[in-house]
DNA sequence: TATGGTACTAACAAATTTGTAAGTAATGGC
DNA sequence: GCCATTACTTACAAATTTGTTAGTACCATA
């Protein structure tokens, strides 16, 4: 999100973990306190970034930003920029996150599951 | 992991969108750094402290602990201890937390995919 | 009596993520 | 010229997670 210290031991434990785990390496990519939302969203189709905004209620624009960024810097989200004004940007998954909707689907079943079940 | 505020803006969204979105729920479950790498190890059976700690090069006691704790709480680990000295403690998946595997094993191989993908 | 083995805990520090508040750019319409 | 609109950015602060280091308890065995 902000820079990262290249050598600090947590960023080398990271690495070092998702190299040889995929299934860490895969829950990174995915675990920003509003990725998942900002996907959810996305799985209808295109969406702008105000348009978003109003779909996540308590998401800053600040967050929000960040977490498109790092979604597309992922390969997770693509950002078409429109050359308007006011600007117009627009983001939708890519076909690597959408190979991820049958796999959300299910744990988000376990997820509800597993609520009810710690009540 | 350490005593979070209650009445923080942080928690209170993450309290917010995990009661809305259960696939957010479920990501947060498995999100310590090390958790995953955890139960990935106990797939295959009962495991003492020691012996996690010898599969998993790099994580520290204290951080083993607090993962075991936080995911003993969740419901997704049963913990054993058994009147020994020296103590005797072990470690196993719950139900739910098998529940899970079938689930991560796919999201693993979305992992290991994007991961070429990406390079 | 001293030592070793096991599974921790405590106090602290560093790194990282998240949130707050305010500002920016460009242009069409008034 | 002035304002509204949209998608951001910036500087800062707070919260949270992760890591470091040093200990603890217990008893069997040497």
């Amino acid at each position: 999100m902000a820079i990262r210290k290249e050598n600090s031991t947590n960023m080398q434990n990271e690495k070092c973990i998702t190299e040889g785990c995929d299934l860490t390496y895969a829950v990174c990519k995915i675990g920003g306190r509003w990725k998942l939302l900002i996907l959810c969203k996305l799985e209808e189709g295109k969406l702008r970034f105000g348009e978003i905004k109003k779909l996540i209620p308590g998401v800053t624009e600040r967050m929000l930003t960040l977490q498109l960024r790092e979604l597309e810097k992922d390969g997770l989200v693509n950002r078409t920029v429109y050359a308007e004004v006011p600007p117009r940007v627009d983001y939708e998954l890519t076909v690597v996150a959408k190979e991820l909707i049958p796999i959300w689907s299910q744990l988000s079943n376990w997820g509800k599951k597993h609520k009810i079940l710690m009540k």
